[in-house]
RNA sequence: GCGCUCGUAGCUCAGUGGAUAGAGCGCUGCCCUGCGGAGGCAGAGGUCGGAGGUUCGAAUCCUCCCGAGCGCGCCA
């Protein structure tokens, strides 16, 4: 890439410099490259002057016109200046910059492609929300975080697994069961009272409903004094069917839907992971509970690992599960995705998996701050009347997927999220999705009429694109590499929707100053080339982000 | 009280230690003989919460203070 190839002109024309006498022998520190900010500085900028005046114990400035001197001549580079207080600022060649539309067009749907990833194995897990209820706003915005990160990931090259983790064992279950067995049997005119901490909304009496049409009353009995666990699990399942619909609706699907419960079996990874904490001594038991001795880890307190009840804490079986993850299926690395307030969880996860024998530096946790709903200037409460929440479902309902997906993105994860429905509803200038699809559209059509014209020409004279606004819009296209490599080193997905409201800027300024379809028939060529890259760079780059790339609005 | 995250234009948000801090919306004013106006161009609008410090250079790193959210259960 060019980057690279500015970089390493620079390191060369340091040590010969060097060997020139010209500038003192030290290392070098790593040599950084940037886009400046204004045009007028060029393409690339190198701040290296500036970082090694002191090592030198020379003026930053003379250090860079030294440099400059000594670097060696390359094609793709029209001029190189010396600029105040010490930048080498390097322009490209127009021409070179118009050809590096073909290598978009060849490349096509992998444009953008490089095996970074070199086929490591990633897991990424995220919303996993208990499957008792239905999915909330805030499940929207790790769903769209996770799906995103897991797309771009798996273009560059990872192996990448996208997991579901199903709490389908533990309190959380039972109650649930218990809630529904008391909606089940008021169906029959019983009336049993609902759980003292159960779930009040409405979708369980649905649930009870369903379940009474495909097996009638065969759950009403209790056993052993305690509703049918049979009961219970039916309603997880249905739970978890609707959970799965609606992920789905907002474009997102799972390699593996992994199962708590079979963490619990026999000689499996819970009794593992628990007898490696024993075995470390970090296990004690106290006031009826079992507790890990985290502090002795520098954990800022102790956690339980089973309560006085017997019940193993939520705590036990995560780390059960990461044990799973990291020494059973032996992914290289881990993604976990939660919301914020998991925070303080984060840290006894990984001092408990490096207990048990894992890497604590493969687990990355990513946090996403919370979502507060909006309707312009009003604020729209998450939950509504007991139990009922605002769902993902409501909100991809009034929206769409594509909006809600594109607004999820939009912000950096640890910038708690204000989504306003109206704006994300609007079908006008005011929404950002509608700008870039608009974009991609428009591109469309024009594609279509050419074809029908048959304007396509073999060869086209590419260096014909030296308008300002081509030469931006091209340059916009081939940033994509970068920006996708920074989404993944940064885990910011947030990057994308930016980028993509960048381009289509780009493309819709061409438009209007550049006029595609003209008399002049080589130029007409060119720029049906130039428009056939921004297609692809900008499907693309949609495609990524789970958002649709249409032909027709 | 302790920990994590945040504080940037009226609003919603970008901003890998770099040069004159950006975008969208909103506001003001322009631009349709022609490929999709869901568009374009221009303008107004900022003590980057505050104070110190590190650095050639700080919105960015460090310390303290102020403010907001979240967390600190034998919940998940």
């Amino acid at each position: 890439m060019i980057r690279e190839k500015i970089v390493s002109l620079v390191s060369t024309a340091l040590n010969s410099a060097q060997d020139a006498g010209e500038i003192p022998h030290f290392v070098s520190p790593e040599i950084t490259i940037e886009h400046p900010q204004r045009i007028e500085h060029g393409d690339f900028s190198i701040n290296l002057p500036l970082r090694i005046q002191g090592l030198a114990k020379m003026k930053a400035i003379d250090v860079a016109n030294i440099l400059q001197k000594h670097i060696e001549p390359y094609s793709a580079i029209e001029k190189i200046e010396v600029a105040h207080p010490g930048f080498l600022n390097f322009y490209l060649e127009e021409t070179w910059v118009c050809d590096q539309i073909t290598s978009i067009v060849n490349a096509g749907d992998y444009f953008a492609f490089s095996d970074i990833g070199n086929g490591t194995n990633v897991q990424i897990e995220y919303v996993s929300a208990n499957p008792t209820g239905p999915i909330h706003v805030g499940n929207g915005r790790g769903a769209a975080i996770g799906s995103t990160l897991a797309n771009v990931m798996d273009f560059l090259g990872f192996n990448v697994q996208q997991e579901y983790y199903v709490n389908d064992a533990g309190t959380q279950v039972s109650i649930f069961g218990r809630t529904l067995y008391a909606r089940y049997a008021e169906l029959f005119g019983k009336q049993i009272q609902i759980p003292d901490n159960g779930y009040p909304g409405a979708y369980i009496i649905e649930l009870a409903k369903n379940i009474q049409e495909q097996y009638g009353d065969a759950f009403l009995e209790l056993v052993d004094n305690e509703p049918n666990p049979e009961l219970g699990k039916i309603g997880i399942d249905l739970q978890l069917t609707n959970i799965k619909d609606d992920l789905s609706a907002i474009g997102v699907d799972y390699d593996s839907w992994f199962s708590e419960q079979s963490l619990m079996v026999k000689g499996g990874a819970y009794d593992t992971s628990l007898k490696l904490l024993m075995d470390a001594k970090l296990v004690l038991k106290r006031e009826g509970a079992i507790w890990f001795n985290s502090s002795d880890l520098g954990e800022s307190k102790d956690n339980v690992l089973i309560r006085s009840d017997g019940q193993p804490t939520y705590y036990a079986t995560d780390i059960a599960y990461h044990y799973d993850k990291f020494l059973v299926r032996k992914f290289d690395r881990v993604i976990d995705i939660w919301g914020a307030d998991h925070q303080g969880h984060v840290s006894r996860v990984k001092t408990a998996l490096q207990t048990v024998g894992g890497d604590p530096d493969s687990l990355d946790v990513l946090l996403y701050q919370l979502v507060n709903l909006r309707r312009g200037d009003e604020i729209v409460p998450l939950s509504k009347r007991a139990g009922e929440i605002v769902t993902l479902r409501n909100v991809i309902d009034e929206v769409g997927a594509d909006a809600a997906r594109f607004f999820f993105l939009s912000s950096s994860a640890n910038q708690t999220m204000d989504f306003d429905l109206e704006l994300a509803k609007s079908q006008s200038d005011e929404n950002p999705v509608y700008y870039v699809q608009y974009a991609h559209a428009r591109i469309s059509s024009i594609l279509v009429k050419a074809e029908e014209d048959s304007l396509f020409k073999s060869n086209p004279k590419l260096s014909l694109l030296n308008h300002p606004s081509e030469q931006l819009l091209i340059r916009k296209l081939l940033l994509l590499p970068e920006i996708l490599e920074n989404v993944i080193a940064d885990l910011a997905p947030h990057h994308l929707p930016h980028y993509s409201k960048d381009l289509a800027t780009a493309f819709h300024s061409f438009y209007t100053q550049c006029r595609v379809i003209s008399e002049d028939k080589e130029l007409t060529a060119a720029r049906l080339i130039l428009l056939q890259a921004s297609q692809i760079v900008l499907a693309k780059t949609l495609g990524l982000m789970g958002i649709s790339a249409p032909r027709k609005m």
